[in-house]
DNA sequence: GTGAAAGCGCTAACAT
DNA sequence: ATGTTAGCGCTTTCAC
């Protein structure tokens, strides 16, 4: 079957390229009539517009860009159903590009808005180095969310919660329930977007508990094994329990990656919460279901996809608001954890 | 920054327009000097080309599109890293186009084959009604990468394993080791893909060990869960064990069905697999770290990823192959099924 | 090696 | 209410 375009389907039906575009577009100046008849013809003849000659032809188009790097974070996926909500809520369509890691986000982000005449675009998780000087050549509205930003970016709406003092409530958390020698399962080694965060934030607690930090009982994700994976953290536990070190408690920093360790834990032969108590970050669906059911640090996906898509959307009504949304985390008491 | 086209850096440079287009699109025939000076500005100016534009205007693009309904599918993202590559090789590149559950596979395939010039198109998961005729208005080649077809599809070509059989042999195993009482937590009730065929494999195994098919002990997933989640899972598991019925194995058509069933057993104070023993489907990586590990049916991802780049390059090449091709499952044993 | 110009398929003035 | 037409930004003949 030849390629149709709308000169063709005007051809068939007897009428000029407008009034074919208009009774696809549901354009309102049109008589019902021939509206009916030609799309009665599209049908038949199986027209589809082409999407690229529309989008270089259109001055606008009620678009939103997601921008994510990977697509193996339960956390992001999870989220990407209510951005598509919230966004169809308010008018607008939703487009959703992935990226490798090794592409830099502006230029990807560029090309996006310029192939599809975004509004607006949201970038996902992962790490900007100076977001207010590379994405400022976008010159559409943008929000970070959940993107490990530094502390001086004024400029660029962002939302995501505060990594550092949610991980520290955990560490104190563990502190106060008396124990003493708690491991952690960190982010690689170069990690400084959220692996570096709640490091620091393990580093703040244990300091004001006047528990000195002591680096045999950091395990650092394999740089071999993907990051954040049950693999990487069981492997990593695994040597945590080989190294002969005592500690009571282990605190990784994904929930994945808390389910790995769960698996080594077993395997020594040893108990979670009775030798070792657990406590994961995130809350992704699956850690209600482990056995014991994980205490973890749970992201507030509704609110933050929510405010992500609000300030998305008061940036383009060009409102003058706050730039930096920071949302608590709940942090969900369950079994994976016992009293020294 | 006002958005630059190509006539802008042709301007700046005082160069034509096609001889920018040929510094950018590495054309041979253009002299280094230009070329360089060319790109310069670019890089200075932050030139992004319109691919909108460039798609309208190409005639062919190397790139293969993957269309998948929703991006839930652990076992699914686990394969687009292995098409990327494999397509990568060949000197492809891969557009991901997610898709809604209500959205026509047809036509949005049609959508995007003509706004990216697409050479091939893969389809993954889920059901195709009649992809002989739905798909044949495409034009271009296109493969079915483990998506339901019946049996009767004689010209679309596709990648998969035989649900019912390898179904058949979990049921089989089961039986062999003495189990004659076994629940099946299946899809749901109208689940007429891989739920429909995984729950036919299952009725015949039984048939062929002689023991009489049970309704009551066929756990269909909730239609106000979603699919395929552990939490539906745990939620047939719990029914199941309260409905009074005895069993002493249950076989989840997903892993993640699977995890959940776990919680449900553990908490009602069973253990696995003394009390019940539980297989999987699929074979997603965290089975392995499951307590016990999870014994399961693994699908060959990286046979079925290769197969189907390697099909579909064929069919482009337009070399006659075969049209359907069957890999088999791996089944993996491992802790938690028991004999009788 | 380089530039001028046509045209990809569509939408949106602008006429009628 | 409908048709005509001018581009959107790019690639690609075709001259030079």
């Amino acid at each position: 079957m030849a390629n149709l375009t709308i000169k063709d389907i005007a051809k068939i039906c007897g009428v000029g390229t407008s009034t074919v575009s208009r009774a696809i577009n549901d354009d309102p100046g049109i008589n019902p009539a021939t509206k009916e008849r030609i799309l009665r013809v599209v049908e038949e003849f199986h027209y589809v517009p082409n999407n690229a000659a529309r989008n270089l032809k259109l001055t606008e188009n009620n678009a939103i860009g997601v921008l994510v790097k990977g697509l193996n974070n339960q956390f992001f996926l999870s989220m990407f159903r209510i951005f598509e909500e919230e966004l169809g809520k308010q008018g607008y369509t939703f487009v959703l590009k992935e990226m490798a890691s090794d592409q830099d986000e502006a230029t990807v982000a560029e090309e996006l808005v310029k192939e599809k005449r975004l509004k607006g675009i949201i970038f996902m998780g992962g790490k900007i180095e100076n977001p207010d000087v590379t994405l400022k050549r976008l010159d559409i509205p943008y929000v970070l969310c959940t993107v490990a930003v530094n502390a001086n970016v004024r400029e660029s709406a962002s939302v995501s919660i505060d990594d550092e003092k949610e991980s520290y409530r955990i560490v104190d958390y563990l502190c106060k329930l008396g124990h003493k020698r708690i491991a952690i399962i960190t982010g690689r080694k170069n990690d400084y977007a959220v692996g570096g965060l709640r490091l620091d934030g393990y580093k703040r607690a244990l300091a004001d508990h006047g528990i000195a930090y002591d680096a045999n009982l950091v395990g650092y994700m394999k740089d071999d094994i993907p990051d954040f994976t049950a693999k990487n953290g069981y492997t990593v536990m695994k040597e945590l329990l080989e190294s002969g070190e005592d500690f009571t408690a282990v605190y990784a920093i994904s929930d994945l990656t808390a389910f790995g360790a769960y698996k080594a834990i077993s395997e020594a032969g040893k108990k979670i919460p009775d030798d070792y108590s657990v406590v994961g970050f995130d809350g992704i669906d699956l850690t209600e279901y482990m056995t014991p059911s994980l205490t973890t640090m749970a992201q507030p996906k509704e609110d933050l996809a929510k405010a992500t898509v609000q300030l998305l959307m008061q940036e383009i009504d060009g409102v003058e608001t706050e730039k930096k949304v920071v949302y608590d985390a709940a942090f969900i008491e369950r079994d994976s954890v016992r009293k020294i």
